[in-house]
DNA sequence: AATGAATGAGGATTCATTCAT
DNA sequence: TATGAATGAATCCTCATTCAT
């Protein structure tokens, strides 16, 4: 499914994408048929086939394609930072950012993450986040700045942390962004351990 | 649904929620039908409806079970302790342990949190928990033990991190679950604010 | 798929099996849907997959079940027969007059034989019959009484004939079977390399 | 659908002839897709339907074609034959010999055979070969060198022996085709009932 | 002549649930 | 209590054909 397509083509399936993903988000995967999506978009049953070869395979583009941006954004924010605990800072930040301003999507990650099917697609995304995590962490261990723990376990600590937080606040309560931001950066710096800032 | 049942009724009924159990964490709620459940039991498709009104009702059963399980574990383990943060070190602890021994159902609870039919069974069950962990939190923030900060924020980041280190470390790797248990109590206890053990 | 069935069941099933057979004969394998053939015996869509696990099996049933009936009425015919060459004109006989009794049958598995699907299933079933005729054809052989050639691909092309010529004959003419009978077996006796009887 | 075509449209025609031919009988009539045969050749889907108003249109024209030009090979074959039994002999072997050429089409017709859609444009080029047998049969009975039989029975009949005897030898055991002619052309002797050469 | 896009009816299959026995 | 049978709406997907450009 790497057809040539032309620019109406492109926009054509860029609507699909993004109906799908707001119709998945509140309606769950299982529940928004094919047909729900090619009605939603006012097209022919056909056209979905056309852009995607299958329900899965749409899914499937949607969380890589999730994944590579909201690494784009950590990646954009830590560019140029030499402190490795700042670029940890900073990539918090910006995963805590990034998901509340895709709320849907980051609804979609965690549906798949649970999801058999869509399990190893989503391992793969998390495997690149947590290895760009875990350098800046051995760099932060080299320098003598944090104690000696697996790094990866903290990785990963830390996403589960933003993910659970911004969901709650975010998404079921509306709060802030930035709060939730430097509520998730403050209890990541104590867990890695480091001093909190203002004590 | 909550029919007065024989002895033989309560076997039977606990054969098929066992079953349902184990094919909806290998398999996924959606991709175990009722037929595979009866089916794998042994028995006719009319003994589902006679012990369960829908197979969402069974699954919701589960779901409440399951919490009221893990909660009742962590009662158990800080019964009786005095300091407040030892409570939450031990209830962390217990949570980890839980959830290493029922991997399946640690699967399910995760399944239902992203699945808007069973968010609301699992919310009334984390809320528990989380007003558990929000006690300790306040009684030690009362005791200056810990930094001031929105105790639901911390329990909820706790639960985080909890379960998805158990997730990587002991349903994926096969780790120890004491090892993950220290891992998880570590972080979150730097998290909280306090000084790290060994340091 | 080979569910215990109760009484009612093996009728259900026969009903289907027979309603297809017509259907399939009539219109074709493929230009008959499973809604056809539920709605042709009025049951619906779902009885049919409770008794075949799909479309393309219940074809393979009937197959076999025809190629093993055309096979018992040979056998019966020549039951006891001493002369080799007696049992191969008894048997294209009897494959003449099964063939003109069942031509539905006789249309499914000249479909089928065709069908890149079905082949495998054919071939089975026509394998055994040509076995039996190699048989006969060896021991007259070793009686010196046809000259000496290939007995598989004698086998063959008495098969090839006795379908060719029920099927013109009979199936499109409705001419007399044991005339059809008589005219396949002797040419066949001829092809064998025996004198004409009637010279 | 008769369109006068240039040069290129011939071939552009001619392209599409050919590898529907070799996807048709790889894969069968149902199974190929308009859409398999134009992205096969490389093109979009509306150059199919500038040559053939249908996808029945080309298989028909495939198939009659094909009759027309096995028809040429055996009139090539038994040009200016006197003898009617060697025009026949020679007819029977200029048929396994396109027959063993062009399997594909050889498949094709077979599947044609059996298909009502198509099963009218194969009577009639098959009652062309029939008649042409028949014309040899009714010489050679006029001579009194073959018994009073009917020469449609045994023009099908022999028909039915090349087809077969092809089918199995040459297409699935790829034998070599001499043999196999050698082989039908001495069943349909003696199906005749004309003395064996080699006995 | 040719292309990519679109149509939409049709087909196989699944499955929660109900029912007669 | 329990069973096998039945229901039928819903789902994913295919494909011949048409059309705008």
């Amino acid at each position: 499914m790497s057809r040539q397509l032309t620019q109406r083509g492109e926009e054509r399936k860029a609507q699909l994408v993004a109906y799908a993903i707001e119709a998945f988000a509140r309606d769950g995967y299982h529940s928004t048929s094919v047909a729900d999506i090619v009605d939603g978009v006012g097209v022919g049953k056909g056209v979905f086939y056309w852009y995607f070869s299958s329900k899965e395979e749409l899914f499937v583009e949607i969380l890589r394609t999730s994944q590579r941006d909201m690494r784009r954004r950590q990646q954009r924010e830590i560019h140029g930072i030499e402190d490795p605990l700042e670029r940890i800072d900073l990539g918090i930040r910006a995963a805590v950012h990034w998901l509340a301003e895709n709320n849907d999507l980051r609804r979609l990650i965690e549906f798949a993450r649970n999801e058999a099917t869509f399990a190893t697609a989503i391992q793969k995304g998390q495997k690149v986040l947590v290895e760009d995590a875990r350098s800046h962490l051995e760099e932060a261990l080299a320098q003598g700045r944090i104690p000696a723990r697996d790094p990866e376990a903290l990785a990963l600590a830390m996403l589960a942390v933003a993910n659970q937080l911004t969901h709650v606040y975010i998404a079921e309560r509306g709060e802030d962004p930035d709060m939730v931001a430097d509520l998730v950066a403050d209890f990541c710096r104590g867990g890695l351990g480091l001093a909190l800032d203002h004590s």
